[in-house]
Formats: C-alpha cells, sequence, structure tokens
DNA sequence: GCAAAAGTGTTATTAATACACCCATGG
DNA sequence: CCATGGGTGTATTAATAACACTTTTGC
C-alpha cells in the first residue's frame, strides 16, 4: 500500500558509512577501503554505500561492511551516531548518509578489497590518511563517540575476546582514549563496578602470569 | 554536474521531525500539531515534514516548525539527535526521518495550526497524547537527549530570557529532569561553573525580589 | 505582623587522583 | 638471578548529597 507523497518532497539518496573500529598492537585502527569508483578513485574512505529497497539501516551498515572489506567476523556492536546530509558533500547529487560506529571484536585481521573497492586495510584511528568525501569528520566524531561510550556503556569489553586480563582491557581504554591511565586507579574503578568476573590464569609469554576476567552475567551488553 | 548513481540504490523520502520545548508555568511542554492529511488524519504528532531540493536538514526542520506551527521566534537551540528509518514506520513507503531537538524561548505562547494542520498546541512532554507513527518514541529520545544536554552544555539557560533568577533557572532544570532538586545545592553547583553574571534587582508580586542573572559573556552558548 | 518566596553553611559521604613498591613467572 | 610484566594500598582532594533557618518584600 503506498499513499501519495506531497509534490515538492525530496527524493534522496539514502547511504550508510561505518566507521569500524579494533585494536591491533595495542592501538586504535579503523577500518578503511581504497575506492574504486568515482568520485574520489582510488582514496580512502570508510566503508559505505546506499541503502536497498527494503533493508533497515543497520543492516545496509552490516552488508557494506562485509561486502566491501572481506571481513570474516560480525560486529559486537552497531550504532547510528549521526546523519550527515549537507548539500554539497557529494558530488553526485543530494545523498545523505547515516553514520554507523562499528566496534569489531579481537582477531579481526583479514580484510581486503571487495566488488566495488580496491583495497581494504586497518588504519590508527587517531591518525586517518586524507579521506574521500567529508569521511575525516565522521571519522573524527566517531571517535568522539566511542570515548563517550567508554564511559557510559561499557563498550570496551567488546574490543576483547570472551576473557581477557585486566592490563588487556586497560589497553584498550588507553587506545581509544589516546593517553596513558593509571593502573591502580584503572582496576579500583572497574572492579567497582562490578562488571567483571575472575576465571582461570594464563602466563603471556613473559612475566607473571595475569588473572583473566570475564563479563559478570547480570552486566548490560555494550548496546545502549 | 551530476555523476551516475548505482543501480539498486534506493530513493527515498527525506524527513525531517522536530520536538520542540519551551517551559510553561513550570513544566516542560512539547509542541504537536494535529494533522489535516492523511495518514493519521486528525491525530497529533510532531511538526515535520519532507525535506526540499536544495533545502538543508537544519533549514527543513525550522521551516516545518515555522509552517506548521505558526509560531513568531525562531528556536534557541536545534540539533539533530537520531534518524529513524525503519521499514514500516510510514505507510506511504520508504521514509527516513531526521529527528531533531529544539529549544524555544520564554514567551513563545502563541502557535496556530498552518497551512497542512488542523491546530498546534502545547502538551505536557512528559504526558502526551497518542502520537502519530512512531513519534511517541521520537519524543522520549529527544526528552531523554534534552537531560543529557543539562549536563554537558547549559542548554537550561536557552529556556529563559536574557536575564532570569535562579529559583527560575531551577524551575528549568526541574521541569526537564522532572523532579525537584535542592535549592541550595542547585545555587553552589551553579554559581561554581561561573557561567552567570549578577546584574539588577526584581521584584516577583509577592515574597522577596529575587537577584537577577545573564550568562556571562565567556560561557559557551548551548549549541554543543 | 504575616504570608510568600529568596537566600544562605555545614557536615558526611562518595568518587577521583597521585604515587612506589613487591610478586610471580620464564629463561 | 634477573628481566618482564602483574599486582597491590594509602593519603589527598574534589564532588555530591542531605538538611533548616533567616531575610526581604507586599499587603
Amino acid at each position: 500500500m503506498t499513499l501519495s507523497l506531497p509534490p515538492q518532497a525530496t527524493q534522496v539518496g539514502l547511504a550508510v558509512d561505518v566507521a569500524a573500529f579494533a585494536i591491533h598492537e595495542g592501538c586504535l585502527h579503523a577500518l578503511l577501503i581504497e575506492r574504486a569508483t568515482l568520485p574520489h578513485l582510488q582514496t580512502w574512505a570508510l566503508p559505505g554505500g546506499f541503502v536497498h529497497v527494503g533493508e533497515e539501516l543497520h543492516e545496509a551498515a552490516l552488508r557494506e561492511l562485509r561486502d566491501e572489506t572481506s571481513i570474516e567476523l560480525e560486529p559486537r556492536h552497531l550504532e547510528q551516531f549521526y546523519t550527515f546530509g549537507a548539500i554539497g558533500r557529494d558530488p553526485r547529487g543530494r545523498i545523505v548518509s547515516v553514520a554507523h560506529l562499528a566496534v569489531l571484536p579481537h582477531g579481526t585481521v583479514h580484510v581486503m578489497g571487495g566488488a566495488t573497492t580496491l583495497h581494504a586495510d586497518w588504519f590508527p584511528a587517531h591518525a586517518p590518511p586524507p579521506l574521500a568525501f567529508d569521511h575525516a569528520v565522521i571519522l573524527g566524531r566517531a571517535i568522539k563517540r566511542l570515548q563517550l561510550r567508554l564511559e557510559y556503556a561499557n563498550l570496551a569489553l567488546e574490543f576483547l575476546p570472551e576473557t581477557f586480563t585486566l592490563p588487556e582491557l586497560q589497553g584498550v581504554h588507553e587506545a581509544i582514549l589516546d593517553k596513558a591511565l593509571d593502573k591502580r586507579n584503572f582496576r579500583k574503578r572497574l572492579l567497582a563496578q562490578g562488571i567483571l568476573t575472575p576465571s582461570g590464569e594464563r602466563r603471556s609469554g613473559v612475566g607473571r602470569p595475569a588473572q583473566l576476567y570475564r563479563r559478570a552475567k547480570g552486566a548490560r551488553t555494550g548496546l545502549l
């Protein structure tokens, strides 16, 4: 059933873009693709593209992420965070992009170009290469939202495997905030929240073995 | 210049909706309109409508607010806060709405229907009438965002005239948070922020006159 | 002088910060 | 035994929350 739309209603291109993050070697990385099409051919950009007919916004974000980067794992967190619709942002015409923030778990490394991309790769999120369209702005806002979510939700857990050590968790926080934290205060704060439960023990290659933790079963998920 | 769009790109209706707030009689009110068109004829809804060709999102929000409610004053704060794009949300087809939060200053009272509306009126924001589409959800999220902005920005000032008393400012906070606050703690906190400067004095009809304040000139605006 | 609203301080509790040493393991 | 990274406690400061009486005005 389709009722009529008013005459002056704008038909616009509806797109999604995805700022997908992961931690690699203790550093926050963003997943970027090198464009295989005009405009901005051979420029790095956020994964993204047009929403299909009958497709929800978050489905489109997941599909673009999968198809353009060939990653194998699903994001552990996906959240819309702002909609970019300024008139001149895309030379092809009026294209409105609903920007999403995605968190990929530890171990998500293999990415390669998809059908519509030349390459896909990880870049330091705090120092990305030049980006197409307004994607540098989008990425900057995604990082800010991610930092906010560290306080409100426990989004850092989504970057890690099911069990993890406190130094690992602290490393995630530090990578996202881009600054060092005090070890004792960090542990105090996190343990006081009651969202972690200890499990077994494990050795890292060198030094004293660290206690392993997992998410406490009562703890809410990172999704807000 | 217009490059070609990919074939499967969805053309969707792009709309804006506006949750506009003001304080009346110490209570947070939202501005609603009664629809004069199908669907949801004669149902109350948020002001909103389709974005025009060549019109920025925030311009569309301001225009719809003006045209549908005939208010005379400009909002003191306008902020996009979420985009609603679920497939079934509008029976006319795929319509994506970029929802905005607006703050109207004190004294904004005269509203009446516009061309595409039967009536416009203020309703208690915490207890609205049944609303069209998914507007009840949108309004709820707008209120939550407004409460957040009380802490981060000093958005409460946007509800008041240029000069105001501390009890008035406290009343704004209480109306938005929907709970009572301690007078002394509130004053201590607000004055410690250093965003207020005293000016003259004034009498209310009854009781001891209250000190008038204005925004300190160094204080950042409510816009984030 | 009384009703009505504005104004004012102190204490207790909790959260945030700064800071330095010992411990467990592998080689 | 030594290098490496994990783990722990305390003191200070800042922020938050609870709480009741006095002051100024209009009538």
